[in-house]
DNA sequence: TTATAATATGTTACCGGTAACAAAAATGTT
DNA sequence: AACATTTTTGTTACCGGTAACATATTATAA
């Protein structure tokens, strides 16, 4: 493998003078810089980033860790962290951790381990303790579309949807066609998310002056199983709900075939609706009524972000955080047809 | 940062032996052992990968690039390529090269500055050039999905799916079910799966005894314009296909959206059908007519021959080939319903 | 012309591990 | 007990860059 000090002397100057030439430094003659130059070329020589990273202490490489890149919200996220990255210079490592915290946890070791320069994590649980090998380490983190608890004063920035406010205007989409018995299936309890857009759907109810049924809330998980073993049970119970708010596109996904094997069809006997849209099936037919979340900017905030600290461009050192917010996108899941001139759909 | 040093200090050994016990090699008493691992402990020490990469001239990485992380079949390649590389204790650097072969050269050239000990690569044009800058550096390479010309005798693996088959198959459908004329549309002439897709389509129609009509068949893009762009011009010309061939399921998708601004419904006007599934679509309503590819188990295969390559397993230096069948999944696009008793049809 | 500053180049040491070899200690053998 | 073996531990040098400082060269001013 050829080094900088093969192209040192096959130009006849010393190691430094090559690096500086690679690194466009200033105080290098013209004629020097092209012998350089011509003797790079003609060895074929790459400079080693990794001899390179090792002397500088900076890897100009970024992880990032999310649930599952198959997940269309997350690769369209991934998508916007390589291309910003790419735009920076930096490449990125990724590591999917399947929900599962101890994987999270093992992957944020060898990144710590890898000396990566920063990181972005969509976290599998709000516990704080995986994040301990990052910080101790001084490694800045950025978080993506789900909170930790406990972090309020550290310097650990997060971009995310507001939940709240998405679920709270869906459920209030589905109030106002009509619906009072709405369930709602979300991902684990230890997901902010879950929580939030729960919460969401609380305010919604409680605003309408529907009393709650905690029979109607399902924590399950972001997955195609949870939405469908929660909505065989919600339906199959003596007062079943008349619409179905799935917390993600997993599990609406699984809503969609429980109810397809129960014999009911959507929207008439059960509204479906959900967080996030339906990628290629939303553009085929256009029929999903659903908050969509800006996956592709969270990624590019996300890196921004992360790239700033990593820098050291930011004096300020306190927390930031940045929610944006979701955007309703009436179809006919909800049965908005069927319903005509009711709250929304005035226009049909 | 604690090093190797402050733990050998901490433990009253030398670093060397501290490593010994990191890298759990034998050759170190038991006491001393639990003296290291309790400094180990005690400081919160975790090696340097970098420093050990650097050391060693391994990294413990590979690259994958592909063309777009958007696309569900790259989705679900680079899972398979994931899940197999963590497997082996491997990293993934992963790049979006959208199709161009410019893209795909700077970020070959990045790998190999970043000495990944191997690249999985998904390449933009049939042409070999940006593949000097690895091969030259005796980084080990292996192609998914598509050919590189001109490397017969070098030791670059390949996993491929059966483009030609799968075409000929598709198309071979297609004519049991009545049509004559049909229309391809398919990626840049510079990617193998162009060529060899509208190769097994040629098959099948002279197999059929159909005479070919050259202007039925369309390079254009893999992508979502390409297949609008070109079906709005076959369905315009005089003598319109019955049926249009997309060549992966972007291009399908494109196709779809002009058919349907052109007024026409599927499959009774014209017949849609497809490389790739189209993932969510599929499962909410069984509609589309597709040939499918293995993308997880390419992933996993064409991960399993690279790290084969890196650790030296592999006597056997000549070109390893891996072609997986694809598969037809009839579904109700080419108009199946409507021609009963027909062909692959008569269980219904 | 000589002093002074600015620019160009070189030298040394270090980043944090590990291979290869050397030395010391423990164990076994006659 | 004396020597050969094996096991454990340590030493040195190196992987390929670069920072920090030293030195040589050239330009600029007095």
């Amino acid at each position: 493998m050829i080094t900088i000090r093969d192209v040192a002397k096959k130009a006849g100057v010393s190691p430094m003078t090559v690096s500086r030439v690679i690194n466009g430094r200033r105080g290098v003659s013209p004629r020097t810089r092209a012998k350089v130059l011509q003797a790079i070329e003609e060895l074929g020589y790459v400079p080693n980033s990794l001899a390179q990273s090792f002397a500088l202490q900076r890897t100009k490489t970024i992880g990032l860790v999310i649930t599952d890149i198959t997940n269309p919200f997350f690769t369209t996220l991934a998508r916007g962290v390589e291309d910003t990255a790419a735009k920076n210079h930096f490449s990125v490592i990724f590591c999917n951790t399947d929900e599962d915290p101890e994987k999270e946890a093992l992957y944020l070791e060898l990144l710590a381990g890898k000396r990566v320069d920063g990181v972005i994590l969509a976290p599998a649980s709000k516990k704080r303790h995986s994040l301990k090998s990052l910080l101790a380490r001084g490694i800045p983190v950025v978080l993506v579309d789900r909170e930790v608890e406990g972090l309020r004063h550290m310097d650990v920035d997060i971009v995310k949807g507001d939940s709240v406010y998405g679920a709270y205007i869906l459920t209030k989409h589905l109030i106002s066609l009509g619906h009072r018995r709405i369930g709602i299936i979300v991902g684990n309890r230890d997901i902010s998310t879950a929580e939030d857009r729960v919460l969401g759907y609380c305010q919604a109810l409680e605003e309408a002056g529907i009393p709650l049924d905690e029979s109607l809330i399902r924590f399950a998980t972001y997955s195609e199983e949870g939405g469908y073993r929660e909505t065989k049970s919600l339906l199959s119970q003596s007062n079943r709900p008349t619409a179905i708010f799935g917390g993600n596109n997993f599990i609406a996904l699984g809503a969609m075939m429980a109810i397809r094997e129960l014999g009911f069809s959507i929207p008439e006997d059960v509204a479906l609706v959900c967080f996030e849209d339906i990628d290629f099936l939303s553009k085929f037919i256009p029929f999903f009524t659903v908050v969509v979340q800006p996956a592709y900017s969270m990624g590019v905030l996300a890196t921004e972000l992360l790239i700033r600290r990593i820098e050291g461009q930011d004096k300020v050192r306190e927390r930031r955080e940045v929610v944006l917010k979701p955007e309703l996108i009436v179809r006919e899941s909800a049965g908005e047809k069927l319903a005509k001139g009711v709250g929304v759909l005035e226009k049909n």
